[in-house]
DNA sequence: ATCATTGATTTCTCTAGAGAAGTCCCGCAC
DNA sequence: GTGCGGGACTTCTCTAGAGAAATCAATGAT
C-alpha cells in the first residue's frame, strides 16, 4: 500500500545480528559452536547489556541460536533428525525399535462439547466431521532417539469402538486400523490439513522444544468405505525433527 | 535426562503473559482486540517498562499478538486466509482472478554452484535430485486478495528448456507442466517434503510477514516417465495463510 | 468540505546497574 | 582416581529513566 520501504538505518541491535545469522549462514560459525555472548558484545561494541541482549533475541527467536543458561548461546541449525514418509510413518521405526510411545492416555469417552472445553485442537474438526456425540479420546507422545517428537490426539465416533482398549489395544502402529478393519470399518481414504504455527506453552514442555522452534500440526481424517469418517487423528510435531513427505501421482 | 523440573516461581513477566494468553485462548480476547500496552501493564502491576515489554514479547513471538508502533499490541489469531489442495493448488483461484504473481523474475541458467552460492534453499535438492550441471531458474511471487503468500522457485534442467521464456511461458499455472508435456516430459508423479521453519529475513521482508509466523517450505520434486526428474520447486508459504491438504487413498 | 498541523499516546531503542540462578572447571580432600 | 567445594563466568530477571519514531484524533486554516 504505502511507498516502497525507505531505508533508515537500522538500529545497533539488528546490525549486530545481520553479522551474526552472516557468520551461521556463511557457515563460518557452525552447529553447535558458541556465539559471542552478552558481555562479549558489550565489550566489542560498547553497548548496554540489554542491547546486546536483544541483539542474541533475534537469533534466538529465528530459532538459529539456542541460550544455554549459565553456559553461552549456541549455534542451533535447523538439521531434520529424521525423515518420515507421511503414511508409512513409523512401521519401520518401530519393527527397529527406534520409535516408542513413552505415555499413552488410555481412552475414554468425552462428549463433543467436553473435548471442546478441554480446547483440544481438533474440537472443530472432531464435532463437525465425526459427526457423533460422544467420541472416544487417544493420547500420546512418541519418542524417536529417546527424544520427544510427536504428541497425538487420536478421536474416534464412541458408538464404533465400545469396549474401548480391549477393541483397541496397543499392539503398535496398525494396530489400531486393524482392528477398525475387523469392526468392518476400515480406513480406505485419508485426508490430511497441514499448518505450521509456534507452539503454545504446553506442548514447548512437552516436546521439549528450544525458542524459535514451530510446530507442525497436521490433521488427518480416516475415511471407510462409504466416506464414513471413522477417525480424525490430530499430530504436533516438532519442526526441527520432521519432515513430511508425500508422493502422487498426476 | 535430569530429573523432573522442580517448579519454581514463575518470573513476573512470564506469569502476565500466561493470563493475556489465557483471555486470548478462551475468547475473551478475539482477533484485531486491543491488549494492555506497556503502560497499562506497568501501572497494574506496577512493574518496570522493560518487564512490560517482556510480558508482551511472549505473547508476540509465540504469534499470538503483533504490535503496531505508536498505536498499541492487538491480537493475531491464527487464521488461514484461504485454502489449497496441493495439487489443484491454484487452478480455481487463478480462474476467478483471485491469485496473480505480481513479481516473475525470468528464468535464465545457472550452474548447479551458482545457485548454491545464491544460497537457494533447494541448492543441494537441485544438483543431486535433477543431476544437471546447469539448471534453469524461474522465480515468482504469489499473492492472494493483494496478500503475498508465497515465494517460489523452479528449477529445470537447463538441457530440458532451451530457450527459456518461449519454451515456459507464463501462460499460468499448467502452462508450464503443459509445455514440458509438449516436450515428451509430462510429469506424472510428484514428491513433496513438507517443513516448517522460521523465515529469514528477507523471506520476512518479501511475505510481509508479522513477527512470530512461521513458514512452510515445501520441496516438490516432479518426475516424468521412466523416472526422470524434471523440475525441483521449492515455495515458501506464509503459515498464517496456508493450509495445505494432502488426500490418498490407503 | 478538505487539507495541514499540532499534541497526546504508544511502541521502539538504548543506557546503567544489580542480584539471582545455572554451568563449568579447577583444585583439594579422600 | 573419585568426589566435593568453591570461584569464575554466563545468562536471566528486574529496576529507572530518556529520547526517537510512528499513530491517531482533534484543531485550525483554506
Amino acid at each position: 500500500m504505502t511507498e516502497s520501504p525507505v531505508h533508515h538505518e537500522s538500529p545497533i541491535y539488528r546490525r549486530i545480528a545481520d553479522r551474526l545469522r552472516d557468520q551461521i549462514l556463511s557457515g563460518a560459525l557452525g552447529d553447535g559452536d558458541r556465539l559471542p555472548g552478552e558481555n562479549a558484545l558489550m565489550n566489542e561494541y560498547g553497548i548496554a547489556r540489554a542491547t546486546a541482549r536483544q541483539a542474541l533475541a533475534v537469533l534466538i527467536n529465528e530459532g538459529l541460536a539456542v541460550p544455554k543458561r549459565g553456559s553461552g548461546v549456541y549455534v542451533r541449525l535447523f538439521r531434520p533428525i529424521r525423515r518420515h514418509g507421511s503414511r508409512r510413518l513409523s512401521r519401520e521405526q518401530w519393527a527397529q525399535g527406534l520409535a516408542i510411545w513413552d505415555s499413552d492416555t488410555r481412552g475414554r469417552s468425552y462428549t463433543v462439547d467436553e473435548v471442546r472445553i478441554l480446547r483440544e485442537t481438533a474440537s472443530e474438526h472432531v464435532g463437525r466431521v465425526l459427526g457423533a456425540e460422544e467420541v472416544w479420546v487417544r493420547r500420546r507422545r512418541y519418542s524417536v532417539d529417546g527424544r520427544p517428537v510427536q504428541l497425538a490426539a487420536s478421536f474416534f465416533p464412541a458408538d464404533l469402538v465400545e469396549g474401548t482398549a480391549v477393541v483397541l489395544p496397543d499392539t503398535g502402529p496398525g494396530g489400531v486400523y486393524a482392528r477398525l478393519g475387523e469392526l468392518g470399518h476400515a480406513p480406505v481414504h485419508f485426508s490430511e490439513e497441514v499448518r505450521a504455527r509456534m507452539p503454545l506453552p504446553g506442548e514447548t514442555e512437552l516436546l521439549n522444544l528450544p525458542a524459535g522452534t514451530p510446530v507442525i500440526s497436521v490433521t488427518r481424517v480416516a475415511f471407510a468405505e462409504g466416506g464414513v469418517a471413522v477417525e480424525v487423528n490430530e499430530m504436533t510435531l516438532d519442526a526441527a525433527s520432521y519432515v513430511l513427505q508425500y508422493d502422487f501421482d498426476a
